[in-house]
DNA sequence: TATAGCAGCGAACATACGTTAGTTAGATTA
DNA sequence: TAATCTAACTAACGTATGTTCGCTGCTATA
């Protein structure tokens, strides 16, 4: 723990190398084994300390747990926002939604152990934790919302299905390609656009 | 255990009532807490009976995950076979695909239990359950497969992208809505219509 | 060179887990 | 009625877990 009595100057900052080495093998150590069944002799282990030093960087296995969260959905959010913002006032809604689905691609696949740790284990974490990253989850809910309501205004969505339907529908579909993607059949361009064409158009053939 | 050196008549089946309520106290324990996180007392609790009495249905925690993990599939993937039966030699694949979709969604829904104890946590379970239950998942995806291939050759699909990713797209899309779904809020035959709509035409409007 | 804080070690603790073993009351069968 | 089987119980065992705590080099500053 820090001691909160310093007087003068240097933050003496802890190392951020091994946190953030515990941090990322824990998110693929929850990933591929979930929370419980992880122990924090392995995620030590494979962050090359002993178990008990994670105790110097970390007050409890729920903190890890809650950062480990929280990142999975802000480096999705990050992409998506960085890619929206980017475009010009006159986008249209379509193009503004595309650049969210690509945002959002690039983020999930980007950063696999922390976003499919957090789709795989968010409904089995503690409660307490998953009352606090539930704020997380709805502040980028609320964005999709932001965007398919402006969308269904302009009368580029479809009009048959509420815009929380699709916004569920929309991030349930993309958040699932982390489990299955494979970077090694094609570009992750050719991958975006896809799946851009298969969310805006569907699976049938164009009569 | 069952005796194999019974001679005579009278199978003398093992209580299934028990047995059952095991087996759907630990897919829903399963569902919200993981595998690892639920133990033996839960479930026995929730059962109605003490931890050390489930020894007497089952060899041992891992057997129950893997009867849990298959009825997973298994629900669903006989509902999907019994309405794609039921149509006539004549129905087109578009017909098909959406008796699947329902009977995926129908299955998926009515068991949730199981169905989304199955989603969860399969990529988090010990290899050997995973080894033995992936023969389960693949029977499924072949199942799909065909009936994709069989529309793309009639080219009633997409055919920018292959069937692979169209079944992995539209499997991970459905099952997703599991975690979603609120039966409160419109009748399941609804929520049918609408999830074939988008997986057929997409998000956006018809213009 | 002396000192203070950083970053980690290693051993221990209390608890909780899956599983086993021995036992028992009631139902079925011979 | 005697013997067997069913379905459960209680108590215990060995192991593994999150966490705590005292200790130790190392490094940069005064």
């Amino acid at each position: 723990m820090a001691i909160k009595t310093r007087e003068k100057a240097a933050p003496a900052e802890i190392d951020p190398a091994t946190r953030e080495r515990v941090l990322l093998e824990a998110a693929r150590l929850f990933r591929h084994h979930g929370y419980s069944a992880t122990t924090l002799r392995e995620v030590a282990d494979a962050a090359g300390i002993k178990a008990g030093s994670i105790y110097y960087h970390f007050e409890s296995k729920e903190q890890i747990l809650g950062e480990v969260m929280d990142k999975g959905i802000q480096v999705v959010a990050a992409a998506v926002r960085e890619r929206v913002d980017a475009l010009p006032e006159s986008a249209t809604a379509r193009q503004r939604i595309a650049a969210a689905i690509e945002g959002h691609l690039w983020g999930l696949l980007h950063h696999g152990d922390f976003t499919s740790a957090n789709i795989r284990i968010y409904g089995q974490i503690p409660t307490a934790a998953k009352n606090r990253h539930r704020l997380v989850r709805r502040a980028y809910a609320d964005y999709w919302d932001r965007l398919l309501e402006d969308a269904m205004k302009r009368g580029e969505l479809r009009a048959d299905s509420s815009t929380a339907v699709v916004r569920l529908f929309v991030i349930g579909a993309l958040n699932w390609t982390v489990e299955w993607y494979n970077p090694q059949k094609g570009s992750f361009q050719d991958f975006v656009k896809q799946i851009t064409a298969i969310m805006f158009d569907g699976i049938l053939s164009r009569a």
